[in-house]
DNA sequence: GAAGAATTACTCGGATACTGCGTGTCCGAGTGTAACGGG
DNA sequence: CCCGTTACACTCGGACACGCAGTATCCGAGTAATTCTTC
């Protein structure tokens, strides 16, 4: 059980819009190029991003990518979602009920919710909202607290100024 | 991205092994027609509880398996990473060395750990946190307090007695 | 020289193959049990 | 009746197929910029 590359893909993706600026959109071969990364397969990230509202698509010649909200109103959970989907981590399939044991079992017991499932739960509440309190502006920070040139460096990787 | 099956089924094994009580082994069919499984792949994962020492299996004719230590030793954790394994939700590829920018940038900035993997590590130990927190032993009492009668129901099921 | 239309080049978007892991199944090695025969 | 031996039945353990989601790729629809023609 891991999560997809697209995540990761995901993120430094907006990070690196973020730190060129302007309201520019900026191709997916330019973003890819960026990292090294498959540009078809980079462009399916990125739609899922646009259809969850954190990138806007511009269609055309001099089309491309671009940020809809500042990251600042991006979390981390945002981005996890938006590629991965909402699905939840434990998936219970209530086989509680099937069998010699669960056919023993009063329908009663089962109005409560599996008690798997609800301690399960709690720990993925609280992964969600470990994702949920940090933004992208606050790994955007961190980053530049090491080496604070990266806006710069982006630029320069993608021929702006 | 979500967690096999696999977990669940041993969560539940787990529990039934516990309401069943006595040091008795248990056949894998036996636990598996419990809740309708398939025999042979919850022995795939029993095999793994094994090798992480949550279970002792007994071979030959009247063996099976039994738990290695009481329910109050067993957290959430360790069935997830017996089952799962200890690899971490999110892999990163450092993908941030390579491509235009990752060239663009020193070394230097290298020495500190990516900005991305800290941020979602801070969400991942929050998860791993929260399944360490809680043992089986405190899923055992939690479905026991909605009904009372699941030992009962386990040893009947199991033809004990 | 300016305006407008046709052309061109570029980009997104979704439809289409491929791969690896989770899922599921099967058979053999090993062991305790039970039956059997001899003392 | 008791004990040793033999055969058996049962169980775990790992090796072997299958299917699906993640991975990767390609081509068409659509749009803005550009160019060319005309006034």
């Amino acid at each position: 059980m891991r999560t997809g590359k697209g995540v990761e893909w995901a993120m430094h993706t907006l990070l690196n819009l973020a730190w060129l600026g302007g309201g520019e959109p900026v191709p997916t071969a330019q973003l890819a190029a960026g990292h090294d990364l498959s540009p078809s397969y980079l462009n399916k990230q990125l739609q899922q991003l646009v259809k969850a509202g954190l990138l806007e698509s511009v269609p055309g010649a001099r089309g491309g990518f671009r940020l809809a909200r500042p990251l600042e109103a991006v979390s981390l959970l945002d981005v996890v979602v938006a590629v991965e989907g909402d699905e939840p981590l434990f998936t219970c399939a209530e086989i509680r009920r099937c069998g010699t044991i669960g056919e023993r079992c009063p329908n009663a017991a089962f109005t409560r919710p599996c008690a798997v499932r609800t301690a399960m739960g709690r720990a993925e509440t609280a992964w969600r909202k470990a994702l949920a309190e940090q933004s992208l502006a606050d790994v955007q920070a961190s980053s530049d607290a090491h080496s604070a040139d990266m806006a710069t460096r982006v630029r320069q990787a993608f021929g702006v100024d």
